[in-house]
RNA sequence: GCCGGCGUGGCGGAAUGGCAGACGCGGAGCACUCAAAAUGCUCUGUCCGCAAGGGCGUGUGGGUUCGAGUCCCACCGCCGGCACCA
């Protein structure tokens, strides 16, 4: 708004969002607005709907638009059943900050689009019979009917669906990018695998030992899998956190740093009798290798297997009996910290790489094969596992930090009376070296760095990081997903399909068997499977598994900006326009599933050139869950609310009003305390102060009824705030207070014609448009005014209506309030002072006390501090 | 065990270190009505008091400050994440 120094009221100027310049009249025809009494909320709600439909109200500004950019999102939906309450608290977030920014003058994109590919889908399909694109498009459908009926501000040109060949077209190209790039890779390896769902799973889907979507207890399988080396991304993902701190949730950082889990320390090399090649571990404590009196390695590592089978018969035997024990538990029992520590003695000796010392070999299950190098240098008395281990099968205990010194863990103890090998209790904490020759003395941190020094000249050690997050398995076993594009071909080598061949489609489900069974269906697709490599003209096989759908959706934010087209993926120009995501929007359980690869997926995109930011959401907001009797909603527990239930009934504002005042947005919402029938009455409630309103369209304010004018400023100066912060239990209170101003001036004040009722009644359609926007349009169409209220711009307030006249001082004695004044907001401290001394109340509060000391602020505060 | 977050009326919840409880739900009363619904208005933390007024109050105990729901320390309780990760 231009900078005017006139007290004119709100200027609400109506600029289209697609084409500014373009002219009201230009609008189609204004929707017929009946009589207030004759229209239900159901009619508005329809009548508001086809407008914006016909006219494209919300969709976003092209090239020539030249106001700056807002990309607001909500994680886009499972295509499963229809909408319920879950989806009504999730996309009403973004909506009301996407029709917040359109106020605001921004060119703003509120894209939808659909997770169409995945496990319930094909369950569905089995289970009928049927195909899974029919339960999938049919159920996309009966979305987007219920997205319109909330009233979303969607932009419907760029709807987007993941199972589709010319999405998941570029999703075989990203893999092909990996692949280019060393960063797709295939292994054999002990994978997470669902029986129940028959596939495998990452690590990221395996939620205690349980698969993810079923709940079925994990179990380990040695499998050839494809990987997305996200280990090599580790220290950025974990280092750019710190660039998102303040504008993400607290707890999903801590979350995502929580998983990475990188370690630091050192990696030292220990010569293995009998063995040509040396033994490297990880140690996050170098400092105490002189302490480190045996050796042990994960039973289910390679290693372990190889020591054993040069041992003797008699040992070989009795690992053999020990793995299989092992292998049968399931990963809820591995992971089971209280249990007893059990091992087998492999009758092979490592060397101490800093004393000569022999070291026995062990093989224990609290070793773990995937992390670090699957062994171990046990220090028994400064590791509380590798000190149980010792005690349960009588291995030397060697104390090597003296933890009672001054500063130390257990400072004026005695060491004699702490030897872990008789408490049980592993000196863990800090203390000066001991025993460890010259490094005797030392703090820990000055150990560690002289010991890694030492070893590094020795060739035999180094600085070393290792990292909780494993690679991220993406292959499946499963159907309704995105054929891996790669080819196999007789002479065993695997070649990517080229990539002017992609799409790789999807064969038709028609004679398939879709059951799990443990190998993809998709291999029984003869014809689909047999082909032959464009390359080589060799007769190949395709790759049968599909990707995981985390993969589709860690990029499909970029696929909006540009999801017609059939050259990129996503236009790099039109990311430099719009990306990266202002707001995103979604629940905490994908903190670190989509979030993580999402974040990873963009740096390897950053690194192919292809985007020019590091971090695909610079804002994001974790929302609540709608809960009933504390507990999540589910169709399991059958306590489901279905949004075409409630849209019926109360209308889709009421629902998003309820919904936004119901509390904090990242708090969770109590079903049976929103209160749809209060949200109702503050709606007709506001809309009849529109009906009421008398002075005409376009009256100036300036000489309209001041208290409701400065409620109406102070509102047009704090939402804007409000918003930003996502406080829109707050924004909904202060529309409250206004509706109420409003209905106080018309009743007992100034009167329906005062022409602040029409400034307040127009402040209150243009912000109530961010939550119900039905009930907005039409108060603004009521006022007179040609739609859409949406692109309404946001007057500035008045700063003159900001200041009160005269405000109320409290006047405190030891803190505690003992009277109010009212003072001219201008008064000076020493008129303030005086004005509190001279009131009676004050007077009596100070009646014989002494006064050390008087703290004034004014206008604000007084406080006198007294003593007797 | 490690890391993080949160404790405010009957309820959901407000509150840049400056009048705790905004706004709403629920409750009580009143107006309109033959009556009800709808609507509008008033009251509603707690204790003492007829009242004026006063005491107490943001999980508990300390501290910083003229002043603490807010900052610091300890504890209690609840929630979440990680966890035989060397």
């Amino acid at each position: 708004m231009s900078s005017r120094d006139t007290l004119d009221g709100p200027d609400f100027r109506a600029v289209p969002h697609r084409q500014i310049g373009r002219h009201l009249s230009e609008h189609s025809s204004a929707p017929h607005t009946e009589h207030a009494e004759s229209m239900s909320a159901h009619d508005i709600q329809l009548k508001w709907q086809q407008h914006w439909a016909e006219n494209e109200t919300f969709r976003a500004g092209g090239h020539d638009d030249e106001r700056p950019r807002k990309y607001i999102l909500g994680m886009f939906p499972y295509p499963s059943g229809d909408l319920h309450m879950g989806h009504a608290i999730n996309y009403l977030y973004p909506d009301i900050v996407a029709r917040y920014w359109r106020h605001r003058g921004r060119n703003v994109l509120n894209p939808i689009g659909w997770d169409s590919f995945g496990l319930p889908a094909e369950n569905a399909a089995i289970k009928r019979g049927a195909d899974p694109r029919e339960w999938t498009y049919k159920n996309i459908e009966q979305h987007k009917a219920g997205f319109r009926g909330y009233g979303m501000s969607y932009d419907w040109s760029r709807v987007l669906h993941t199972s589709d060949p010319e999405y998941y077209r570029w999703n075989q190209w990203l893999f092909l990018k990996m692949y280019e790039r060393g960063l797709a890779y295939r292994k054999k390896s002990a994978v997470n695998w669902c029986p129940k769902d028959q596939t495998v799973l990452a690590n990221e889907q395996v939620v205690d030992g349980r698969c993810e979507r079923c709940g079925t207890e994990v179990v380990k399988k040695k499998l050839t899998q494809w990987y997305f080396r996200i280990t090599e991304y580790a220290d950025r993902l974990l280092d750019d956190l710190d660039t998102l701190e303040g504008h993400w949730p607290h707890k999903v950082l801590q979350m995502q740093r929580n998983w990475i889990g990188r370690s630091t320390g050192a990696d030292v090399d220990f010569v293995i009798e009998g063995r040509d090649e040396p033994v490297t571990v990880f140690s996050t404590r170098p400092d105490t290798l002189h302490g480190a009196t045996f050796f042990v390695i994960a039973p289910d590592s390679d290693l372990a297997a190889e020591l054993a089978s040069g041992a003797s018969d008699e040992v070989r035997e009795r690992f053999q009996g020990y793995l299989e024990t092992v292998q049968k538990q399931s990963e809820i029992e591995r992971q089971s910290t209280d249990r007893p520590k059990t091992g087998v003695f492999l009758e092979r000796y490592a060397t101490n790489p800093v004393n000569g010392e022999r070291m026995p070999i062990w093989a224990a299950d609290y070793v773990l094969a995937d992390y670090g190098h699957g062994a171990v240098m046990a220090v028994p008395a400064h590791d509380q596992r590798d000190l149980d281990f010792a005690r349960a099968f009588d291995l030397p205990v060697r104390v090597v930090v003296d933890t009672t010194v001054p500063g130390g863990a257990n400072e004026g103890g005695d060491l004699a009376e702490l030897d872990p090998a008789d408490t049980g209790v592993a000196l863990i904490g800090n203390g000066r070296m001991t025993g460890s020759g010259d490094l005797d003395g030392l703090a820990k941190d000055e150990a560690i760095a002289r010991t890694i020094e030492r070893l590094t000249a020795a060739g035999t050690g180094r600085a070393a990081k290792n990292y909780r997050l494993r690679d991220w398995l993406i292959s499946r076993q499963r159907f309704w997903g995105t054929p891996i594009p790669m080819l196999h071909l007789e002479d065993g080598s695997v070649v990517p399909v080229p990539e002017d061949r992609l799409p790789v489609q999807l064969p038709s489900v028609e004679g398939l068997d879709l059951r799990p069974k443990g190998t993809s269906p998709l291999g029984a697709a003869e014809s689909w499977v047999r082909t032959v490599d464009p390359a080589s003209g060799e007769p190949a096989l395709r790759d049968a598994d599909t990707m995981d759908t985390f993969v589709d959706s860690s990029w499909y934010f970029l696929r909006f900006l540009s999801p017609h087209s059939d050259q990129f993926a996503f236009d790099p120009e039109e990311a430099k326009r719009w990306a990266p995501v202002d707001g995103y929007f979604g629940g905490v359980e994908h903190a670190i599933l989509h979030l993580l690869y999402a974040r990873f997926i963009t740096k390897v995109l950053f690194d192919l050139g292809l985007i020019d930011f590091e971090e695909p959401f610079s804002n994001l907001v974790n929302q609540g869950m709608v809960i009933m009797d504390g507990a999540k909603m589910s169709k399991s527990k059958g306590n489901l609310v279905e949004l075409s239930d409630l849209l019926g009934q109360y209308g889709a504002d009421a629902l998003r009003l309820g919904l936004a005042f119901a509390g904090p947005v990242e708090d969770d919402k109590e079903w049976n305390g929103v209160s749809l029938s209060g949200a109702q009455k503050f709606l007709s409630r506001a809309l009849r102060v529109a009906d009421e309103t008398a002075s005409p369209v376009g009256a100036a304010a300036d000489a309209g009824d001041v208290t409701l004018r400065r409620i109406t400023h102070r509102l047009l100066a704090d939402a804007p705030g409000l918003v930003e912060q996502t406080k829109f239990n707050v924004l909904v209170a202060r529309l409250m207070e206004l509706v109420n101003g409003i209905r106080k001036t018309i009743d007992t004040g100034a009167g329906a014609s005062d022409t602040a009722v029409r400034e307040a009644a127009e402040t209150v359609a243009m912000i109530l448009e961010l939550i119900a926007p039905h009930t907005g349009e039409e108060m603004w169409a009521r006022l007179g005014h040609q739609p859409s209220v949406s692109a309404v711009q946001w007057p500035d307030a008045d700063p003159a209506l900001l200041v009160e006249d005269t405000v109320t001082t409290a006047v405190q004695v030891n803190g505690k309030v003992r009277a109010t004044l009212d003072v001219p907001a201008d008064i000076s401290d020493a008129d303030l002072e005086a004005a509190a001394r001279a009131d009676e109340k004050v007077q009596r509060a100070l009646e014989g006390k002494e006064i050390v000391r008087v703290i004034v602020r004014a206008p604000k505060i007084v406080n006198f501090a007294v003593k007797g």
